[in-house]
DNA sequence: TTGTACGCGTTATCAT
DNA sequence: ATGATAACGCGTACAA
């Protein structure tokens, strides 16, 4: 292995072939196609789309001619005439979330499977940047429309969803022409805070994300709902709110150190947050798990990779889009989508363990 | 600010407006703008995109028009006739990169500056995969490109720029059409290699990164050239190759461990390979930095909220997008771009401190 | 300054 | 089964 950089080489060369490029010139347009092939334009459209049937003799002719001619179809005239783009509008929050990100690769996989491209859009969880999105979306003539959690209210999207077949996540939702695929939050977080309960942990501090965002919402009704069954006081002393974001988390531990309250464990909620959790643990000297149980939310990529690995509940998001992606291409055919999302499940690395004797 | 949380409350509404709902129906066309001003199309497109100079009382006219059916121009009609379609392709590695991603929310908010959207597709550093990439925008009628680094060969890249203005990163070229941008790896690498030097270390390990990635040839050229500069010997053994992932790293780390080669730190091609090499050493019982110094290289996201945040040579993927993203405006406009991308720097954080006494 | 007429590349609706 | 012909919504010569 090593040899390889030891030594000076001849640059090791990608082994993909320099480009098949066929004649693929541009500019190439049906027109020319049926023109070389004898055929009217139409009959060339025929064979493409599969609309009609067509005789064997001119459909060899046609395919032969689309082959030495190098033919790709316009897709911006086919937009204007047939009134389908074959794109897809993807409104996220952020092009680079660290969540939503895996969710767009699945988006991206799925629909290209069929010839779909997604075009991404970010509402930064603004509902007016969302409706301008979706506005731009509608401009630009998507056929369809997915849009990842987000804040904009149910009835907008219902409106929405009556010109353009839409799949929603993060919520429940109900529709013509819309299809919601919801997450259970509510359940992780009792998965996750039961984990811990389990654990022998009694105070246990919630770093909850902002009030005013739905996941956060749930995630905290399981905090709570875990406690309760256990039959622990909910203590609102130990509860945070927070941004999502790492620096957010560890602003919200270091209060929480200051304010004096004691805990032994730490739910966040999320991963990005848990991470600033154990910084700011750290930088007071006090050592995950042996000191402090953590856990987040979510299961990042690099969740597995953090010192210690962080225990979590998994947050399908490759699944989210992969699915969400599928359910959009069946209402695009005229199916009734039926598919659901998994359940959360959760995922215990090194971060908890068993609490010490307590007070 | 716990009130909120600890007791039931009204449910705080985003304080956006619940969406300005002009009439915006959809399918108002110009021609309709156009009967409804009583003037003719013509005119319409004209004030729409200032081709030329209209009386006040046409133009007042065609803005209420305008105003009141909600009109909203139609990109896909846009881009057949008039060969615009106020898009760009963008061809990225991977649509969930934690580095690219960055560099696409700078495109993205760059371009939208001017009504420009991105079309991303993933190449997944396939020469294969980019050329299909690169095909299918240019079926789309994308006004122009950005290809964030990659393997396409560089006379493929020229040839695609003859027939559509390109801005590539990750590498120096010059042809007509084409603008390239390229940061300074191998100077980043130097820095941090020197930093671990500076800091007495000699034995210093490299792991590299995929050996057939530009990007990774010239880390390595920068940490042979600080080592030189320094008077220390290149050793081979301390050099792995690995594919710049945590795990990758991780097993890098643990096979240079397992090897007995001696070495008290590690520079990683990456900050992925460094957040897995940090776990494997942890799992050694070695402490960074006490036991061994720790440099990554990007300075992501969660560089800074990792145990111990770690030392790291910025490399500015959000500066990257948005400077492309502006470069090929540029180009659009008929301008020659001169922009450049900012000079690497090193970010000294907790993962690095003096060598112990060596052997 | 403004309007007319044509073209962009494709699909859809008629005929045949 | 196939071919004219008319949209699709807009930009742009060209003419006025």
């Amino acid at each position: 292995m090593l040899s390889a950089w030891g030594r000076p080489q001849t640059p090791a060369m990608p082994k993909a072939p320099p480009a098949p490029t066929p004649p693929t010139d541009r500019k190439v347009t049906l027109g020319m196609v049926a023109r070389a092939s004898g055929v009217s334009p139409a009959t060339v459209s025929r064979i493409l789309n599969g609309t009609a049937v067509v005789s064997d003799e001119k459909r060899t002719a046609v395919d032969r001619a689309i082959a030495e001619l190098g033919f790709v179809p316009n897709p911006i005239a086919r937009g204007l005439a047939g009134g389908r783009t074959l794109s897809a509008g993807v409104v996220t929050q952020s092009i680079d979330s660290p969540f939503y990100g895996v969710a767009l690769r699945g988006i991206e996989e799925e629909l290209g499977r069929v010839g779909y491209r997604p075009l991404f859009m970010s509402g930064h969880w603004d509902p007016a940047e969302e409706h301008r999105c979706i506005e731009e979306l509608l401009a630009r003539r998507v056929d369809g429309l997915i849009v990842l959690t987000g804040r904009l209210g149910d009835d907008e999207l219902c409106r929405v969803a009556q010109s353009l077949p839409t799949v929603i996540t993060g919520r429940t939702l109900a529709a013509p022409g819309l299809y919601a695929l919801d997450f259970d939050d509510c359940e992780g977080a009792r998965l996750a805070t039961e984990h811990l309960l389990s654990l022998g942990h009694r105070r246990i501090a919630f770093i909850a994300g902002d009030p005013s965002h739905p996941d956060a919402q749930q995630r905290l009704l399981g905090y709570r709902a875990a406690l309760q069954t256990a039959g622990v006081r909910y203590r609102a002393a130990l509860v945070r709110p927070a941004r999502f974001f790492e620096e957010s988390g560890r602003i919200a531990v270091e209060r929480l150190l200051a304010s004096g309250e004691p805990f032994s464990a730490i739910f966040a909620a999320n991963d990005q947050m848990a991470f600033g959790a154990a910084l700011a643990l750290y930088e007071r000297g006090l050592r995950v798990p042996d000191d402090v149980s953590l856990v987040g939310f979510d299961d990042l990529a690099g969740a597995a990779h953090v010192i210690p690995p962080l225990t979590t509940v998994h947050h399908p998001g490759y699944d989210i889009g992969r699915i969400a992606a599928a359910c959009l291409l069946e209402l695009l055919a005229g199916n009734v989508p039926s598919a659901r999302l998994p359940a959360p499940a959760l995922v215990v690395r090194a971060s908890t363990r068993t609490a010490a004797a307590e007070a």
